[in-house]
DNA sequence: TAAACATTTTACCGAATAGTACAAACTAAC
DNA sequence: GTTAGTTTGTACTATTCGGTAAAATGTTTA
């Protein structure tokens, strides 16, 4: 094998900010060969199938980071609160406050998003599902934690669309705020029963 | 003139599905021909400067359709309960559930978002403001109502980008459902003990 | 060293891109 | 019916697009 110095994987975090700032059919080859380093030659040695390929294997480091990053913690650790606060301060910081947005959001609203349907589709579910589980370990709910962890997903989606479009950070903040009190567990969870059985 | 069939605005509801369909860098000459079902010539002659000034053009349209139905109601109708409710509604049927893209979100988030950043901050200046008002109407304390109307909006933008992505339009209606329930005015806005918990 | 393989450079392709120029066709007013 | 102005079709730029081909260079293994 040749030498390893110029892997596959070294350019992937460039493809991924390539492709968070100019989208799919924004971010051109010239752009990103620029980005990456790579004439077309070596990116399509890489990456055979072109510029699918390249999001496809973004959208796998991403789902990777995530799992390791966020959903791991919100289902296995014991500390649900802790694993949520984890949640927030993580995906705070990956997004920068708003200032980068959501590639995977971005996609799924873009008429790209059939080609990319699953792993869209895979990220989300994993994100709301990992967060639900938490927040049953916290003594709530199947349905309610279901419909809260929905709701964090999407104010967290939705902060990075309003706090761009206002340029202001706080907005993401005040939103990662709201949502540390709706999803902290306060003990009035366990008294709404409502006529819910358990099966 | 000549017929007075075609005129520039009978193209806008084209051109905006268009654009919402397909982006801004998406949707090619070719596309907006088709859509609008007018050439090149025509195109050029409506909008001397191209498809920016088709953008801002539909910007405007949307703008508009969201002042009279929605921001208006909530700045000046007398109860401010039913103009929150007009505006869940006429959003759910704009956005068909979720299945419609918003525009002015999507390129809040494209990298052409400097080209009409103005455009974008006033669409959501003026919904979070006109939703603040009523919310203050209600009897809200203003910063309150100032935190919940950011946060009903960015709901909606996240409502919109999740349900896409797991392509479910009921995560959208529940989102819908869960903005009634908050801010719907239940007195116990007053009591201020909702919402901040200490962490 | 030499063969085997990995990587990169360079030149190239046809198609599609946004935008321009302008003459033809149409419509309304007189 | 003529004229003046509006709208449209067509042909045309110049550039960029994603993608291909293959020779050339580099690296590792034997």
């Amino acid at each position: 094998m040749a030498r390893m110095v110029a892997e596959r994987s070294d350019a992937i975090a460039s493809l991924a900010e390539v492709f968070r700032e100019h989208g799919y059919e924004g971010a051109s080859l010239a752009l990103i060969g620029k980005a990456t380093g790579l004439g077309k030659g070596s990116l399509y040695h890489f990456f055979p199938n072109g510029k699918e390929e390249m999001v496809r294997a973004v959208l796998a480091d991403i789902g990777q980071w995530f799992e390791d990053s966020v959903y791991s913690p919100l289902r296995d650790e014991e500390d649900a609160d802790a694993a949520i606060a984890t949640m927030l301060k993580e995906t705070t910081k990956y997004f920068r406050s708003g200032g980068r947005v959501c590639l995977v959001g971005a996609l799924a609203v873009a008429n790209t998003r059939d080609l990319f349907a699953q792993a869209i589709r895979g990220y989300f579910v994993g994100w709301v599902d990992a967060l639900q589980a938490a927040l049953v370990r916290q003594g709530r709910d199947v349905e309610q934690a279901r419909i809260l962890s929905e709701d964090a997903v999407l104010a967290i989606q939705g902060a990075i669309v309003l706090s761009r479009a206002l340029d202001d950070p706080a907005v993401f903040q005040r939103a990662i705020d709201q949502l540390h009190g709706r999803l902290a567990f306060d003990g009035t969870a366990l008294d709404n029963s409502s006529g819910n059985r358990s099966f």
